[in-house]
DNA sequence: TATGAATGAGCATTCATTCAT
DNA sequence: TATGAATGAATGCTCATTCAT
């Protein structure tokens, strides 16, 4: 048996918005700058993104930084879309195949975005979006964005396998099964205690995923 | 139909440790800065909670601070110890209430759990927790430690309600099922998205949560 | 030949007021304050010479150590007045041994001062002195009246030796004498590259003193 | 009766090390803090020497002053670099000159030091070397690093004019010389008691040194 | 574009001191 | 006598930012 059927989420890269007309030493400057700055996240927290943290690391003079970056907000929300960018992409890539039957589908996708939560990027990036988010209405904003996008393709599996079930069910059920997911990343995330039985233990999620999609597959309009 | 029967997870309080034959006004003072801690690391997160801030929050002046707490980092691990010995406390008064019948057990503590997860302290709190785990052992040691006893409950539900399940099958259940849990609070926690619907969610992750006890309720000893 | 005749300079022990009437305990902490200070200075210098370090050395409480000691100034000065006045009543011990002939007793006297200054103790303290003296004058007094005395001996050994000799040029002498002795503490003191070769560095020094001694021994009263 | 013949120890001014491609402005301005530092901790001790007083001194902002030395040991030991530096440099124009026959040229190198050690700055800054060489090896290192250096000039004038002396007395009488003359520093130096007899007590030294060079002149090579 | 220089705010920490108990 | 508690000043240092070159 197959585990997955589909590419992977593939966002280990940095998206970075087209600057047309852009210099191209710039760009490259810029780029460097930013993998830096998300190096240096991954590695040692939100705490330890600071631009002089980033220029060391890039081996780049403060006075250049700012000059790319005016301030250190502006290096943060860049670096941040960046990365939320490369998650919407890659979610959007996935939702494109939909050759596969609907529950098949949604255990795909499911695979996929766990398999993710495996990776030592995820892991690490997301929680400092969490907390983050928990001060910082703007990182909410963006990162609720993302989730409701990363969402859809599961709410379209869910709701093309179910077609009866009502909107809001299917709405609750696609949350519920996100956070059970972001969760794992948590326990069974890269380096986690439980890293090594992430395989299982997505396999028990899926089946209780899959379980709880079709719960309401039938369901009348009471409420 | 009653949602649950138990009493509620009782966190609110910071717990410290008894100091045998100290004075008493040290004690409040120390409880009054840990407190003042604990309030702006909620509020404003981990970046915020600097020597400076606490003292202002309590009006105290730092020398008295530092007093009491000679480095940033003595008061930021007694803060960590109180919040999750608090944690620990209250499972440990969960695990007692063992009249119910096993499966009615496991639905009460995850309903216990869940329902705290609403809170605004948990969902303010564990993002941080989460974070800083990440980058520093010293957390993650104790965090890990915190949630295995948490999960103590509920590995002992579900091996009282399925006493045929195997060892590992109940334990890496748990983590699902934990991880279920705490993943909620990114989306239904205090102020979350979904925080309105998070009795719903509640319902259908509990559902799914049984299910997936029961899975390998029967299982023989293959593999 | 023997190096020496008399007894050792015996500087080893702080010297303390007489306290008549005072109170035997609170003598005996002064007593463990001031030696736990003069160790800290001898280890670390001044710049290590705290209330906090001292208090934590002898494991007194720092509210303990200001009964005693009111003020810093207060305790480093009875620091240094005892350290000085111990080095007195060592030179005052030698003083009243005059038995022997003058130029012997001169001799004997600078080996006494240069095997002294071999000493951990003396190596290591004269140098917060000197260096202090430079900037506050209460030590300089303090520790130019305890040279004189020191100088006395010399001095009088020398007026023994030649009594012709105008008692300008002794004292002159006496000066240059006391100068190459303290400056030997600086290369041949303990735990300086020269240490080992003290004693014939000694020897050389006692015969130029001598040399310088009898210089102006039959001088006419001219200048 | 010329007492001296050479050029002066010229020691006054601050050695910098040449800075290839360095800006001048930021050249200029960190000779302007190392003055400061020197002037404080001439006037004031090695205690004093705080970077808050440094930049108050020379009337810049600490920020800038951290800019330029990002710590306190790194200021401190480009000052110390600059000083010992600029004996060093100073010994080694002295040596150049050896037109004169041995004697004189031992009598001149330790009119010199002598002289030099009368100054202000001499005589302040030694006893900080020597305390400050008693507990941070690294000063120590480098003290004496410039002592021999500086030593090197009377040994080569003995050894110019005893041939037959043993290398060891040699070195060792020249230790003697330098220990006697450092020495004076203490009673006969800037501000010091015998301040104004400093010419006379040098001249009772350096009959007493030659005296000392001359007593190893012919010694056969026993021992 | 890129670097050097300068600034000001904020940080944790150390210290001597004062006071109540 | 001795300890606990509190205060205020000072220290070295990090940081984001601004500006001139």
């Amino acid at each position: 048996m197959t585990r997955r059927s589909g590419p992977p989420l593939h966002v280990a890269q940095l998206t970075l918005p087209d600057r047309m007309g852009g210099y191209a030493k710039g760009d490259r400057t810029r780029r460097v700058i930013l993998q830096a700055a998300h190096d240096l996240l991954l590695e040692h927290g939100y705490a330890a993104l600071t631009l002089r943290g980033v220029a060391t690391a890039c081996n780049l003079r403060m006075g250049n930084l700012t000059y790319h970056f005016p301030s250190r907000e502006s290096l943060v929300s860049a670096l941040f879309d960046a990365i939320i960018r490369g998650y919407e992409d890659a979610f959007a890539e996935i939702m494109a195949d939909q050759k596969l039957p609907p529950v098949a589908r949604l255990m795909d996708v499911c695979r996929l975005i766990m398999d993710d939560i495996g990776t030592r990027r995820t892991t690490r990036l997301f929680p400092e979006l969490w907390a983050l988010s928990n001060h910082d209405p703007f990182v909410a904003d963006r990162m609720y964005e993302m989730y409701d996008r990363a969402r859809a393709a599961i709410v379209s599996a869910v709701r093309c396998a179910y077609p009866a079930a009502h909107e809001r069910s299917v709405d609750l059920t696609s949350i519920f099964i996100t956070s059970a997911m972001e969760g794992m990343s948590i326990f069974a995330g890269y380096g986690k205690p439980y890293q090594d039985d992430r395989a299982e233990i997505a396999e028990i999620a899926l089946d209780a995923f899959l379980h709880a999609s079709q719960a309401h597959a039938d369901e009348s309009p009471a409420r």
